[in-house]
DNA sequence: CTTATAAGTGTGGCATATACACCAGTAAAA
DNA sequence: TTTTACTGGTGTATATGCCACACTTATAAG
């Protein structure tokens, strides 16, 4: 049986942009890109593009992010989607934004290099085009909650990393200063870190112990209705 | 300029879906009507419609909570997009969901009854068509967390409450039981509620007093950096 | 060659404030 | 008398802000 009830409703076009979050170890960044095409040619702009047919959000922002900086395998989330009548001043188009979290360190930079894109901290990037701006600010929101909620802050650290590291990651996020002591013992008591051997000599003389992020037992301990909470 | 940049992308069928959350009182509901036309005909189902070329989301949202349930004036909240290729059967549909909160006693009744929609206990909801059934499920997180941190509970009760309905509406909300002591304390110390001296005789002999939610107050803390939480 | 220094790292402790679970009694009015 | 509202308090655990110090080792100074 063919139907077609819903043959008389509008269709409009359905842009998918990603706020891509990476960790410099310093600063939280945002990847931006100079839009290279009209309108707003030559203005920084979100990294996106359009939903095909027959194609979930979520393959579409995956496509997207690989297709302009060759990085895939990495952490997204739908967050809002943004539709006011001239948001794009081209055509009329909603836009599902997503956000991505990427480590810096260790993607090479290359394919990105070669799409114009650039990091910017999130506290000192240029003004966007569009509604871009907007969908930015509301990205940082669910990033901060997220982040007190879900262990989604490692995505944007290496595999090993320090606590000093963590801290300071959290601290950008959360654009606030946090105590060291609390925050070391806050972090040991979810205990789902494994303490390394090695140490990260880089940055002290002392050098500061590595952790790794354990998913298995963080998985195991959410089935026995553990809650990360930071 | 005209500009067409954008004409080659396909274009989509953009529904909104509302889970529309009641509080009698004594449970926490939903709105559900029956369907009335293909795909899925006779099934229970969450109220829907399709985003018109050139309306925002959140008015396609209200217009459609509108015009089937005749309710205006309500809180709704935009909560997530989903976009399963098959979702709908019956045509290739993304579908934006809202989630509505209502009183359910101090609003009429009658043009609700008018298409077949009826109350159910989200805790013992039927079936739902499509993938509504995770929508609900959606919806109830993201409505656990805001009640925690926005004062929206207010928008499922009467304007003037009792402490008792107060703790009932988060107990179902939260679908565990608080202790009272506690709650009261929380709630007073959160200092945006007017007691009034009225009391509500319908519960018991002595009678509990009515409290209002001080929209004024509340925005005026906010101002001063306070934050809602509960 | 030996020793001192600097710069981070890692651990201890404490006072205060909040959160939370639990128990019990008084007041009002039909 | 009965029913429900409302109030009190307390002990415990946890969270948070703050202060201090010992440890390690590359590098520089003597």
């Amino acid at each position: 049986m063919k139907l077609s009830s819903y043959s008389t409703e509008d269709k409009v076009l359905l842009a998918v942009d990603c706020i891509i979050f990476g960790f410099d170890g310093k600063n939280l960044k945002i990847l931006l890109i100079k839009r290279n095409f009209e309108p707003e040619m030559g203005n920084w702009s979100l990294i996106g593009g359009f939903l095909k047919k027959e194609e979930h959000l979520d393959q579409a922002a995956i496509r997207i992010l690989n297709h302009l900086t060759g990085l895939d395998n990495i952490f997204m989330e739908q967050f809002y989607t943004f539709s006011k009548v001239d948001r794009d001043p081209g055509e009329r188009t909603i836009s599902v934004a997503y956000y991505a979290l990427i480590d810096i360190a260790s993607r090479s930079s290359k394919p990105i290099q070669l799409n114009s894109a650039k990091w910017f901290p999130v506290k000192s990037a240029p003004p966007l085009i569009f509604d871009h701006g907007r969908m930015v600010q509301r990205a940082i929101d669910r990033l901060r909650y997220r982040a007190g909620t879900k262990p989604i802050g490692f995505e944007l650290l290496p595999p090993k990393f320090t606590m000093r590291q963590l801290q300071t990651l959290y601290e950008s996020i959360l654009d606030q200063k946090l105590d060291k002591r609390n925050f070391i013992n806050k972090v040991n008591s979810l205990d789902i870190l494994i303490k390394l051997e090695e140490k990260d000599m880089t940055s002290s003389r002392k050098g500061s112990y590595l952790y790794q992020f354990d998913k298995e037992k963080y998985d195991a301990k959410v089935q026995n209705g553990f809650n990360f909470k930071i």
